[in-house]
DNA sequence: AACTATTTATAAGA
DNA sequence: TTCTTATAAATAGTT
């Protein structure tokens, strides 16, 4: 896609072959960052540049989708092997659980240090007008939210929570001109 | 690239979307494949489509690309087990590396959270529950809220916003004073 | 699945 | 590496 087109064929000259390296690997990094958004899907890229050297991209992260990926069909193990692999089998999948409950963590901790942040900032600025919402909305607004706060005061886990949450979100708000 | 150009934000319409996602993995693949090709080089993606199946490419494989890449700094492990032994070893160490990096991470971000909360409540009054907030307390956690909303329709993922929700709802809310 | 009007990626060149 | 630009390739909307 240039001035000429080209066979899709090694490059034989090395310092071409990493120019077009360099090149492409952003083409591709770029495309697999639209489609992650486009779709909101998740997605993982690794590649190793002509000199061996590791670039990644990665929606959310690279390693988040590789797990997800290598887990993906795991059954439960009937090992005909010693002790030593099921144990290991198990410390495996344990350290998995971990990872993913780690990476799950810090994903929330880091959008909850952007969302002060923000606030943050918000402080000192002038006050929004932030839309016409009626007496009516808002009274069930927060209606919802209290719900939504007493069910985290029981034992609703934190998934079910954020699941409840992202549904309200979605909700759409009734509108009704005075 | 079409009769129109797209903002790269979510496909709100999940029947394009899974269109947009079958067209645009294809060519993300493609250039995937070029790449490789052209640059002599190993590469591996890793997707899942918006309905949660994955699709993977990988030169020469998905599998080896991605060892490569996880095992890039460990250390020679010294095994006195079978082979399948120590590639559960190896496996396992990276894990550990990873948990570790993930905690440390996680942290970090949570001490952070710490400092811009006390920075918060230095500035305002105390926190307090939703159903003591005022109108004006209600219209600004409206805006927030719909600010989320339109996060959702752009490239944050679903977890992010759960997790933004969350915070959200959790959060104590603060108005300034007319 | 195919068709195209357009937009986007990029091969060469600077 | 970064930028420019002519051209090839990808793709959004449509059929």
């Amino acid at each position: 896609m240039g001035r000429r087109k080209i066979e899709i064929e090694m490059v034989k000259d090395s310092n071409s072959r990493q120019v077009t390296f360099s090149k492409r690997r952003t083409g591709v990094f770029k495309k697999a960052n639209e489609l992650a958004t486009l779709c909101a899907v998740q997605i993982a890229i690794i590649v190793f540049s002509p000199g061996g050297k590791p670039f990644s991209f990665g929606h959310p992260n690279v390693e988040f989708v590789a797990q997800r990926f290598l887990n993906r069909d795991k059954k439960p193990t009937v090992s005909i092997g010693s002790v030593v692999d099921s144990q290991q089998e198990a410390r495996l999948e344990k350290l998995n659980g971990q990872l993913s409950d780690a990476l799950r963590k810090l994903h929330y901790e880091r959008k909850r240090g952007e969302v002060l942040d923000k606030a943050m900032k918000l402080k000192g600025s002038e006050p929004r007008l932030i839309g016409e919402l009626n007496l009516d909305e808002l009274q069930k607004l927060k209606g919802e939210l209290e719900e939504l706060r007493g069910k985290l005061r029981g034992s609703v886990t934190e998934m079910e929570v954020s699941s409840s949450l992202l549904l309200l979100s979605k909700k759409p708000v009734r509108e009704k001109h005075l």
